[in-house]
DNA sequence: AGCACGCCGACT
DNA sequence: GTCGGCGTGCTC
């Protein structure tokens, strides 16, 4: 009787197909990464479980064929793993091995490979290396006896040359201007491709920019434009090894306050019971991190693992370090999405390899790391939105860790000085459970928050107030810090022809170009698209430009030219941090002292602390306030207060400045007194009489088609057919209308809005419309489950 | 993702 | 007449 079962293909198709195990494989158990046939050609594929023999839908007598060859001794996926992938695929309703691809590290989900034997050992005349097809072909003893050396270790599992030499990692060497000849076109493109999209490996760089880059990519790194990673000698994925140790020294001593020992009790009574969510709402300073970590060690005391959570890479590095002091001894892993592919496979196999409780921090993807029994997930700065994912696979941090504290019996800690309006209404709500920290640790007060009305400036070029600008020089002249906040960057969000009144456009997207003056282009900040600068108007072939509004990079020419001889500006923006080094080297560079103000977006608001910082300024608190999006005034709300909180967190007392043409405005009442209940009590009420979140759930569909495609027909039958779907379904459905940015990238962009008490419903309606779709290669159609915004 | 089939343009 | 471009289709 053949022992059949079910392999989920990690590469296309992703289907799910029955294979038999061959008399001379192992036994199996879910989660086993396999080689299987397919076709004429291999595939990874992951063991999801026995095949029952009854109930397949298979014609009578069909053969099914045989695994190749295990990738592994002991499966590096369990079965909770397996349930992950499948709640996901099943809300993003996609396959599972097309989610376990996005999941899985590069390395480890290829076929790809070649097996090393151990010639010491194989005293058979066996080769030293044997290819999946070789594998294939063995039969009876020779089969039997690699088995052997396989199943004793003696036999390896290495991810093919060529394969491997695209893992390495690209990185720039240096900022732009770049030393190359103007007419070097791939290596322009090389370089600007890196800036804008960050390192990466040459897997990637091949895939966007063509065969051509790898090769010229080797040539750079000759010249020294660019760095190749290091790729070790002889990379073995060596799946079954375990990991090394990270060692901290004397942990530092601290006290609790009463309000974080009454918080740790309750948090620690809910670890102890049936597990759950919980949400800690301390104010700015009011030591959020202590807690956690105290938190990680009872969990760790239990005996199980935790994870603590960052939304970006700077803050869950200041995590580690923090974590990494607190637990010296202790194995604690970093991880985050912009590791190479190497680093990433490493962490991967370390995870589901570690034999002790440890502790996981990184950024929003280290939620898929194969760790087997996780007893605590803290996110940090809950509220923030990189903790959704919209890209690849669309998913929430919180909706992950939720699920995953839940199947675990584990406890999921929500931290925030200003929570997520549906959190806190969850846990008004007593549908989850808080506790509050309402002053700051130490000596340190909550700064004063001063309105400072620019109506009257406009028109003017100046970006500041006379108050303002006089509150940032006294600040530097008393060798204090400041910071600047302007939530835009470049130089200039518009370029004008004087000749003509036009202004520079995307020809992708039909908005503005932003000035970027540091790099001499023009930026589409929505496609990416570059333009040189210096150029010639399109309209009256006039070169005389005047740069209009106000981006960071102007904001700090304009502080140097303001403030007293030797006083020293750094810019902190994405911009500033394409290399990522740069980040840390910036804020470090702050926190020393090396410079009396810092200017930047919303990238300096995010949970930094610097003592001697007493002033922040606001240069357009209005930014963002007028988005068509219900959620601007939240999302303004919790900038400004986050913002405001990096203000007087030493000895000295703080204060806050934030511009505004519009005085009148009922959110700075609660923005002034950092009030989050009395700004709580304002949305919420807005939200029930509107019908938004948390009372209705909220998803947007995006239609899109090429520029040049006539799709009026097309969106007309989408229309009715939505109209007519959403009567049957009890769905609120607007639209499709022409989005906020109508034109995105060359295509036409369209929004619908449904409104529906459950997501089952909404995602029926929408594989609906696609299904109702004529013309499915012209106009796409894309799900945004609670969107972050409707641009 | 691979690998084959198939249908058009430029070469020994 | 064949070689080879990559569009399309299929894989237990």
């Amino acid at each position: 009787m053949a022992d059949l079962w079910q392999v989920t293909l990690v590469s296309p198709p992703y289907h799910t197909l029955t294979y038999e195990r061959p008399p001379h494989f192992p036994q199996l158990v879910p989660g086993l990464r396999v080689i299987v046939p397919l076709g004429r050609s291999h595939r990874m594929g992951v063991v999801v479980g026995p095949a029952d023999k009854e109930g397949q839908d298979r014609p009578e007598g069909m053969v099914f064929k045989a695994m190749i060859w295990p990738l592994e001794t002991s499966p590096l996926l369990d079965s909770a793993y397996l349930d992950l992938a499948a709640n996901l695929a099943t809300r993003q309703m996609a396959s599972p091995g097309r989610i376990l691809e996005t999941l899985l590290p590069r390395g480890l989900r290829t076929a790809a490979v070649t097996f090393r034997v151990d010639r010491h050992v194989a005293d058979r005349p066996l080769p030293g290396s044997i290819r999946p097809a070789e594998l294939a072909r063995l039969t009876g003893a020779d089969r039997q006896a690699l088995m052997e050396l396989w199943l004793a270790g003696r036999m390896r599992v290495r991810i093919n040359a060529k394969r491997e030499e695209e893992e390495r990692f690209v990185s720039l060497v240096s900022d732009p201007p770049w030393a190359v000849r103007p007419n070097a076109k791939r290596q322009i493109r090389i370089l600007e491709h890196l800036l804008d999209n960050g390192p990466q490996s040459l897997f990637s760089l091949r895939h966007a920019l063509g065969e051509w880059a790898v090769e010229t990519a080797a040539k750079m790194e000759g010249a020294g434009l660019v760095s190749l990673g290091e790729l070790t000698a002889d990379r073995l994925a060596e799946v079954d090894a375990g990991p090394g140790p990270c060692v901290g020294r004397e942990p530092p001593a601290f006290v609790l306050t009463d309000e974080q020992r009454t918080a740790l009790e309750a948090l620690r009574a809910t670890m102890d019971g049936a597990g759950g969510a919980h949400l800690v709402h301390g104010v700015t300073g009011s030591g959020k991190t202590i807690l956690y970590l105290e938190l990680v060690r009872a969990c760790l005391e239990r005996g199980r693992s935790a994870m603590l959570l960052a939304p970006e890479v700077a803050l869950a590095y200041r995590v580690h370090r923090v974590a990494a002091e607190h637990f010296p001894g202790r194995r604690i892993l970093f991880y985050h999405g912009y590791q190479s592919p190497l680093k990433r496979e490493t962490a991967f196999v370390d995870a589901a390899r570690e034999g002790e409780p440890f502790v996981v921090v990184g950024t929003r993807s280290a939620l898929f790391l194969p760790v087997s029994d996780l007893g605590l997930v803290v996110l940090d700065e809950e509220h923030d939105e990189s903790f959704k994912q919209d890209e690849r696979l669309a998913y929430h941090a919180k909706e992950v860790a939720w699920f995953r504290a839940e199947r675990g019996g584990g406890l999921l800690v929500l931290g925030s000085a200003t929570p997520d309006v549906k959190t806190f209404h969850a846990a008004r709500s007593g549908t989850i459970a808080m506790s509050s920290l309402t002053r700051r640790v130490g000596e340190s007060v909550l700064p004063g928050v001063e309105l400072v009305d620019i109506s009257s400036l406009a028109g003017s070029a100046a970006p500041f107030a006379p108050a303002t600008e006089a509150a940032i020089r006294q600040t530097v002249e008393q060798g204090r810090q400041a910071i600047v906040m302007l939530n835009r960057r470049g130089y200039a969000p518009l370029m004008y022809c004087l000749d003509c009144g036009e202004t520079v456009r995307c020809s992708e997207c039909e908005v503005g170009m932003t000035y970027h003056k540091g790099r001499e282009r023009l930026l589409c900040h929505y496609c990416g698209q570059s333009r040189s600068y210096p150029l010639l108007c399109a309209r009256c072939g006039g070169g005389n430009f005047v740069p209009m509004g106000e981006g960071t990079e102007r904001i700090k020419e304009h502080l140097e030219e303001l403030l007293p001889e030797g006083a020293k500006v750094l810019r902190l923006d994405r911009d500033a941090t394409r290399r990522q080094e740069r980040l840390e080297d910036i804020l470090g560079a702050f926190g020393r002292g090396e410079a009396q103000v810092l200017v930047g977006t919303q990238m300096i608001s995010k949970g930094h602390h610097f003592p001697d910082v007493t002033l922040v300024a606001v240069a357009d608190g209005d930014l963002g306030l007028s988005l068509p999006d219900y959620r601007a005034t939240e999302r303004t709300f919790q900038l400004l207060v986050q913002v405001a909180g990096r203000a007087g967190r030493g000895l000295e007392p703080g204060r806050v400045l934030i511009q505004t043409r519009n005085p009148g405005h009922p959110i700075w009442r609660d923005v002034l007194s950092a009030d989050y209940a009395a700004f709580y009590e304002r949305e919420i009420g807005r939200r029930r009489l509107f019908g938004y979140p948390p009372f209705t759930r909220l998803a947007l569909v995006r239609i899109s088609h090429p520029a040049d495609f006539a799709g009026a027909a097309a969106l007309d039958l989408l229309g009715r057919v939505l109209a007519e779907r959403a009567r049957e379904l009890g769905i609120t459905a607007l639209g499709p209308a022409p989005a906020p940015l109508a034109m995105l990238r060359g295509r036409r962009r369209f929004n619908c809005l449904f409104k529906g008490d459950d997501w089952g419903r909404i995602r029926v309606l929408f594989a609906h419309l696609v299904q109702a779709n004529p013309c499915p290669t012209k106009v796409r159609l894309g799900l945004d489950l609670d969107p972050l915004t409707t641009l």
